[in-house]
DNA sequence: AACGTGTCCAACCGCATGGGT
DNA sequence: TACCCATGCGGTTGGACACGT
């Protein structure tokens, strides 16, 4: 038997929300605040599980997000942040205010990677690619460029370690490539970043608000990240 | 105009995590 | 320590839209 529900799905619209049930979230929040997403739809009067709102809220209707195009200067940091942190959505997103993780995972998969490539990038390792590895990513069109059932017939692909996908013929070519630091430091934020949802986990966090390396609450410097 | 194909992104799902008891 | 519950996260899906033929 699995976890029951997180909501009574039978009454609960799914789907695409509509300019009142937007109107309503908005005004729900803007009164109480964030937070007790559980029994934030009834008390809004939302057929909606709680889930749904959490997610319409942070990614599409709280009032400081930035809409539009990604810079060239977001592009530049999200590939730096991603080579660190590698899938960790939420925490990239932490170091680009007003973009969501749901919005930077969808950028990533629908423009970064493919400018990666064309750069001749691994976009799942971040290393230089030699044409035939280049031809095996590009072939490979799992979102995270890994396909196991595709690599683990290439005998320079190690299933536990997919990260250390190297051409192992070719280790001339991998010498030339640094190796990126992932020594994180912790540096002070440029900006508090305020919300309801940081004050909340402030609470969870050390007296100066700030978790360990910064990465829960987003505090982490970027200036600080660097490659060798 | 109609159709097929590719792209984008909002939203969903399942699992992980952390706090409370 | 074990369990429950609420929330957060990352992967995936599906529908809308754009574009080419």
């Amino acid at each position: 038997m699995g976890r029951s529900p997180c909501c009574e799905k039978a009454h609960t619209n799914k789907g695409a929300w509509t300019k009142e049930e937007d109107d309503r979230l908005i005004a729900y929040i803007r009164a109480h605040g964030e937070g007790c997403w559980r029994s934030l739809p009834k008390a809004a009067g939302l057929l909606r599980c709680g889930k749904s709102c959490r997610l319409r809220w942070i990614n599409y209707l709280r009032p400081d997000l930035k809409r539009g195009n990604f810079t060239e200067d977001e592009d530049e940091l999200i590939i730096k942040l991603h080579s660190l942190l590698g899938n960790k959505w939420s925490l990239i997103a932490a170091r680009l205010p007003g973009r969501t993780d749901n919005e930077i995972k969808n950028y990533w998969n629908t423009h970064i990677r493919r400018k990666l490539l064309n750069r001749g990038v691994d976009p799942l390792t971040h290393k230089q690619l030699n044409e035939s590895t280049a031809r095996h990513v590009a072939n490979t069109i799992c979102c995270n460029g890994v396909n196991y059932e595709d690599n683990k017939e290439d005998s320079n692909y190690d299933i536990k370690n997919p990260n250390e996908f190297i051409n192992k013929d070719d280790d001339d070519e991998m010498k030339k490539i640094p190796d990126l630091n992932l020594d994180l430091r912790i540096s002070p934020p440029t900006e508090p970043i305020m919300s309801s949802s940081m004050d909340k986990s402030k609470s969870k966090n050390n007296g100066n608000g700030y978790d360990f390396l910064g990465l829960k609450s987003g505090f982490l410097d970027f200036r600080s990240l660097e490659t060798k």
